[in-house]
Parts: structure tokens; C-alpha cells; sequence
RNA sequence: GGAGAGGUGCUAGAGUGGUUGAAUAGGACGGUCUCGAAAACCGUUAUAGGAGCAAUCCUAUCGAGGGUUCGAAUCCCUCCCUCUCCGCCA
């Protein structure tokens, strides 16, 4: 949410990055009902007032003795009219709020300008295990393997859930598991607090970070107790300071945690829908990070490092991806895609999305913080990217660490986790 | 699921429908005192919005939202949350 006064004073500006947003916000009905507003808010202001000033008098002559029903017959219709106008205020609110909360953030100066993923700019690219032996010619796609290998069993998932939901199984499950606890290890030793979070949260959160309402359609209800399945644990996470004052002293505060994702994918049908590309539920892990305004920016680049960190640990290929303002979400001011390469699909799959959102979504839900003693409190910036989500992380692995026996290498650093080299 | 108790400022904790943004205590901050510190004493201790160049003034906020009233922290209704007991289940 961008505050209403800067819509107004840059206008603009706001038109110009919501169009390349590709969405088209009401920006004039905005400022028509907030000249309202304001004429309104003066108009009750005064009334109440003269009401408050007037009850003392009245007081005044009860405690005396004295009739006052000539005050008490003139304050019925100004309470009346207080009345008819903080209705007409509400209304006037609500309208400002439906166009408010659907108006995208600013981008910031160094994203590119681009209409969609096509114009994202390479930023970096790391090479990982050279030469991959599955380029040599025995090449098998993440779902042959998985079947061969008996790691996954796509249509029991299937049928317990639908498609979409995977079910591993055996040493499948085992390298899940492992894999998240490498990374959360990982992450905890680099001076992430771990947390564990709920995966059904409230209406009040998704609008914090976001996905409500804009995003409805999207995401798992639980219509009977007005519940969301979480789509990442950064809903979780970043909401966990809602509506809460943070000391300055102890920003930037990061947090990383694991949770489960439930994503509908409405619209998507059809699409990337082969084997782990593209899940209904799936399990990452999550950063997330409060800084001081500052020092947002610089939060994000170590906020890539660190999970970049894990694809180089695991000598996976992957790049980084700076977004183009026409392909970076609806909340953020800044987003790297972190990519790793999938041999079979010949294409580069997103395992991390890294974002600064500014004050973005600390606006919507009221996360603020003191600068310094005695000075006013402001709204803090937050960030978050998966660090990592593990379906095509384990596309990747799965497919660069086959071997000519048909068999999968545990990468070096999962084995301890795991319990076992191979697969 | 049933019965009960409660939600007040940074914290603890008063509060009679009528100058209660809110007693009191603690904490924090500033000052006096001190070589320094402690103690003691004095003072400060919101947030949001509106008007104004500004000093400042005004409005709202006692879990949330409605209602009654000239006037609500205080009375009524709905919802949320916390705690205790019972039941049920892990």
C-alpha cells in the first residue's frame, strides 16, 4: 500500500509504474475521494467540537441545578448530522481503500524498464559440476528418474490429493527432509533466528503482505473458519511483527523458517506441469528479513548471497535474475530471480525469488520502528526470498547428479543429512 | 463442545455515564545533587488524522465493530483473543 498523500503529490509516477505493472488503477477516483474526505473529516471535526464544549456546559448546569434542555433539543440534530457524515466518511474510506489496495509499489531506479520476462537482465551465472555427466549423453528427465529410482510416487499423490501433490517416498522423502534441514542449517549459521509458523493464517495477514485481496483467486480457503493455506511462509513470517513497534537496535532482524506452500496455480493449468515443475503444495525454506530504510537495498544483495550460497554448497548451475518492472510482483520494489539449469527441459527453472518491498507491505501491516530516541516512528523496509524452494532444486539435483549406472550421487554436503551417498 | 473470569498507556494496575489521554506505582529518558555512581528530589514519557507559513489549535483512539445517550473506558449487542474448570481428542 502506498500512502495517500504521496499518491497525490506524485501521481504521475504512480500511473506510470502501475501501467508497467500491467494493471490500471483508479488513480483519479482516489484523489476525488480524498478532496471528499478531507471536506468531510473538517466538516465532523468542527461539529464535535462545538458537541464536546457544549456536554461540558451542559454538565456544568445539571451540577448547578439548571435547565439545559434548550442544549440537549440543539445537540439531538448536530449529533444527527456527526452522525450522517462519519457514515458518509466510512463509505468514502472504503471506496479509497478498494482503489488503494490494488495499486502496485514503485519500483525502484534500478529496475529496468521491460513488458515481461524476456527483458530480465542476467545479472550472474555460476557454472557448478563441470563437466555434468548427464551432458555427456545418459540423460534422463527428473521424472524418469524419480519413477526408477521409486523416490516419488505421482499418482498415489494423485489420488490421496490430486495432481500436483507429490508423495515421496523411501530415501525420496529422506533427501526431502535432508535437503531442508542443510539449508536451515545453513541459513541458522549465517545469523538467521529460526521459526516455525502456522500454514493457516488469517485474513488480516494476507492483506499484510499482500496477497489479499488482489490475489484471492490464488490461494487454498478455509471458507468455514476464514482461514488461508499459506502460499509461502513469508505470509507467516513477515506478519509476525504486525501491528508492532521494533527497537531500532535490533534491525535488521533475520528470520528464516520452513513451512509447506499451498499454491491453487488458478490459470496456470496446462502449463510447466510435468513432474515437480509446477505443485500444488511443496515445501521451502524462507528468508526474511527487517532492515532500516537505509539500508534495504544492501539487505537484498547478501539477502542473494545467501541463497546463492546453497546452490553453490549443492555445485548446482544456476544464474540470477534482476526483473524488469513489467515481471516484478505486484508488492515488491525490487526482485532477483535466482535460476538453476534443468539439463532435460534445456531450460532455467526459478528456485528463489528475492525481494525488497520497501515499506510496502510494513504500511499494510503496521510494522514500524524508532529511528532514534524521541524521534517518529517510522514504517520498517522488508524483504524476503526462498533460500531455498526445493521441487526444481531437486530437478536440478536429480538430473546433474545422475550417473552413468542409472543411479543418483548424493552431493557431498547433504550426506550427513541424508544418511546415505547415493540413491 | 459446555460453564465461568477477563481484555485499560512501555509494564503492572485504579476507574462513580459528565474537563479521564485517562489516578497510582514501576520502567525508560532528561535534570538537580555527586569526583563518579547509587539513593533522593524535580520534570518528561503516546499514536493517527485535519487546519495553519509557524507557534499552535482541533478530532479520534481504554481488544474490534455496531447501538443507546446531549455526552460512553463506564450501559446494551455482535465478534476476536487470553485464562480457569468440565467434556472430547491427541
Amino acid at each position: 500500500m502506498l500512502d495517500t498523500k504521496f499518491i497525490r503529490e506524485n501521481t504521475e509516477r504512480v500511473l506510470r509504474v502501475a501501467h508497467a505493472k500491467h494493471t490500471n488503477p483508479d488513480i483519479q477516483g482516489l484523489i476525488q475521494c480524498d478532496e471528499r474526505r478531507r471536506a468531510i473529516i473538517q466538516q465532523a471535526q468542527d461539529l464535535k467540537a462545538r458537541r464536546n464544549s457544549v456536554s461540558e456546559e451542559i454538565a456544568r448546569r445539571k451540577k448547578a441545578k439548571q435547565d439545559a434542555s434548550d442544549l440537549i433539543t440543539e445537540m439531538k440534530t448536530v449529533a444527527d448530522t456527526i452522525k450522517r457524515l462519519d457514515d458518509e466518511l466510512r463509505s468514502v474510506e472504503e471506496q479509497m481503500e478498494q482503489i488503494a489496495l490494488f495499486i502496485p509499489n514503485l519500483t525502484h531506479e534500478s529496475v529496468p524498464h521491460g513488458s515481461d520476462a524476456s527483458q530480465n537482465v542476467e545479472i550472474r551465472r555460476y557454472d557448478g559440476i563441470q563437466p555434468c555427466e548427464c551432458e555427456r549423453g545418459f540423460r534422463k528427465d527428473h521424472v524418469t528418474l524419480a519413477k526408477e529410482r521409486g523416490i516419488v510416487d505421482f499418482e498415489r499423490g494423485a489420488k490421496i490429493a490430486g495432481s500436483g501433490f507429490p508423495l515421496y517416498v523411501g530415501k525420496g522423502a529422506q533427501l526431502e527432509r535432508a535437503l531442508l534441514n542443510f539449508m536451515l542449517e545453513y541459513h541458522i549459521a549465517h545469523g538467521y533466528t529460526e521459526v516455525f509458523v502456522p500454514f493457516l493464517v488469517n485474513e488480516a495477514s494476507m492483506r499484510g503482505t499482500g496477497q489479499l485481496p488482489k490475489f484471492a483467486e490464488d490461494m487454498y480457503a478455509c471458507q468455514a473458519d476464514a482461514l488461508y493455506l499459506i502460499p509461502t511462509a513469508e505470509v507467516s513470517i513477515t506478519n509476525i511483527y504486525r501491528d508492532e513497534i521494533l527497537h531500532a537496535s535490533e534491525l535488521p532482524k533475520k528470520l528464516c523458517g520452513y513451512s509447506a506452500c499451498f499454491r491453487r496455480e488458478a490459470g496456470s493449468y496446462g502449463k510447466d506441469t510435468r513432474g515437480f515443475l509446477r505443485l500444488h503444495q511443496f515445501n521451502k525454506v524462507e528468508l526474511v528479513k527487517f532492515a532500516k530504510p537505509q539500508e534495504s537495498y544492501a539487505e537484498l544483495e547478501s539477502l542473494v548471497h545467501d541463497a546463492e550460497a546453497i546452490l553453490k554448497a549443492l555445485q548446482i548451475p544456476y544464474r540470477v535474475v534482476l526483473l524488469c518492472d513489467g515481471d516484478t510482483g505486484f508488492s515488491s520494489a525490487k526482485t532477483y530471480d535466482i535460476e538453476v539449469w534443468s539439463p532435460a527441459e534445456q531450460k532455467w527453472l526459478e528456485v528463489s525469488s528475492c525481494s525488497n518491498f520497501e515499506d510496502f507491505q510494513a504500511r499494510r501491516a503496521q510494522i514500524r520502528y524508532r529511528p532514534e530516541h524521541g524521534a517518529k516512528l517510522e514504517f520498517v523496509h522488508t524483504l524476503n526470498g526462498s533460500g531455498l524452494a526445493t521441487p526444481r532444486l531437486m530437478v536440478a539435483l536429480l538430473e546433474h547428479y545422475q550417473t552413468e549406472s542409472g543411479k543418483i550421487h548424493i552431493p557431498e554436503p547433504l550426506q550427513s543429512y541424508c544418511g546415505f551417498n547415493s540413491i
